[in-house]
DNA sequence: TAAAAAATTTAGACTAATCTAAAAAAATAA
DNA sequence: TTATTTTTTTAGATTAGTCTAAATTTTTTA
């Protein structure tokens, strides 16, 4: 159906263009660790499919059957992600990259048996949610932590930094998704927050607080 | 590592010098639906790697750490079937295809962990032996039913044939792996024999019964 | 608004894996 | 043991995906 390549680059396009408009060709480029000329090349590609919209200098967007593919990626990016956690013990800075090569396992069938096998769960380790069969997911409003005030509660619900080292970090400091918060202090010299997790109570950097995302 | 065509040549060469010695080109290529002007070049390829022994129209075979890296791949594929079928509820026809893309999966921790889920099983859904985390397995004897005599009993332990219409129609006989029968009759005229199965009696051609394999 | 800088595309080349057609070697048959 | 057939290899081409270097377009700056 699509190559592999073909994949990745809906996937990033899908990401950067989550938010905004349209992504660039440099920007899709340093997503995927290649060359600006090899960009052009693909679009051309994806554009000759009707995957993308595709105007020479402008940047691009998916297409509705180029975003259906992306969600498909997506969606077995997280599910796999999951399985690997719930299922096989791997931590949730272990996974990202074997998810990576297993969301191109081609079968849908499959990935609907995972769904059912695990109980249709409706986000990923690190938070993200997955689309159903259809592509569909519920997109709830988060917060990263350094956009709340004083005495407000939470939960950890997401994280904007996926690296190895940040989800390391947030383990250690018992940090996790799921976890009840309260902002207690913020730091005016630098924007730390003081966070209240459990009985404990944490310092993170303004950093920190950026990357990490809670739900009210 | 190596490519995923790499590994399917590995794969196919194993297995057709698992009982004789050496895979001729042509072999190779038929196993592999491709040209035998394409499986000179990779044999080629192969050989610089050490990966297997090939002199020029002599045909080849696996040297020590192909041969690890075929069992390994093995090793994958039936472990995924396995998973396939007790974990995701797919019939026994339906996961050889998956499996064939799953097996390049190449994480050997995610393997292991797969095994330990499962409770290290030591054989896939037709009966194959599942190689360990160091390529060893049992190779127990195994007879096709053409080879047994009037009264012998046994446990159907094997296939030799993989054709989804091949296990459908054993599925429909009720003559799957695990079963204990006797054969009662030999039709002197075509080879064809009468199996007693649980309290049926079911009559399989010379071709069947080639293909059935039981342990006594 | 013209010059400089940055972003993007084009041109041309390379690798892995494949193919067809032709040449060469090995096996078989007369 | 020579001729024919079969098998295998070589030669040359193709496609997907990538790269570097050069050309072009867009954006920014002065
Ligand atoms: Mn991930
Ligand atoms: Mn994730
Ligand atoms: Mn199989
Ligand atoms: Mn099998």
């Amino acid at each position: 159906m699509n190559t592999l390549a073909e994949e990745n680059y809906l996937k990033a396009i899908y990401h950067l263009t989550e938010n905004d408009g349209n992504a660039s060709t440099n920007q899709i480029a340093s997503s995927l660790n290649t060359k600006a000329s090899s960009v052009t090349d693909m679009l051309k590609k994806l554009a000759d499919k009707a995957l993308i919209n595709y105007t020479p200098y402008q940047g691009v967007n998916l297409t509705p059957s180029g975003e259906k593919i992306a969600l498909g990626i997506i969606r077995k990016h997280r599910l796999w992600e999951y399985f690997l956690v719930e299922k096989l013990n791997f931590k949730w800075d272990q996974v990202h990259d074997l998810a990576e090569e297993m969301e191109h396992i081609s079968s849908e069938e499959l990935i609907d048996r995972l769904d059912q096998f695990m109980g249709y769960p409706t986000h990923d380790p690190h938070g993200d949610p997955i689309p159903d069969c259809n592509g569909r997911f519920n997109t709830h409003e988060l917060k990263p932590i350094s956009a709340v005030t004083i005495n407000q509660c939470g939960v950890i619900s997401g994280v904007r930094n996926h690296s190895s080292s940040f989800l390391q970090y947030l383990d250690k400091q018992q940090l996790t998704i799921g976890c009840k918060i309260m902002i207690t202090d913020i730091i005016e010299y630098d924007h730390s927050v003081v966070v209240q997790t459990g009985n404990k109570e944490v310092q993170i950097s303004r950093e920190v607080a950026n990357n990490l995302l809670i739900a009210l």
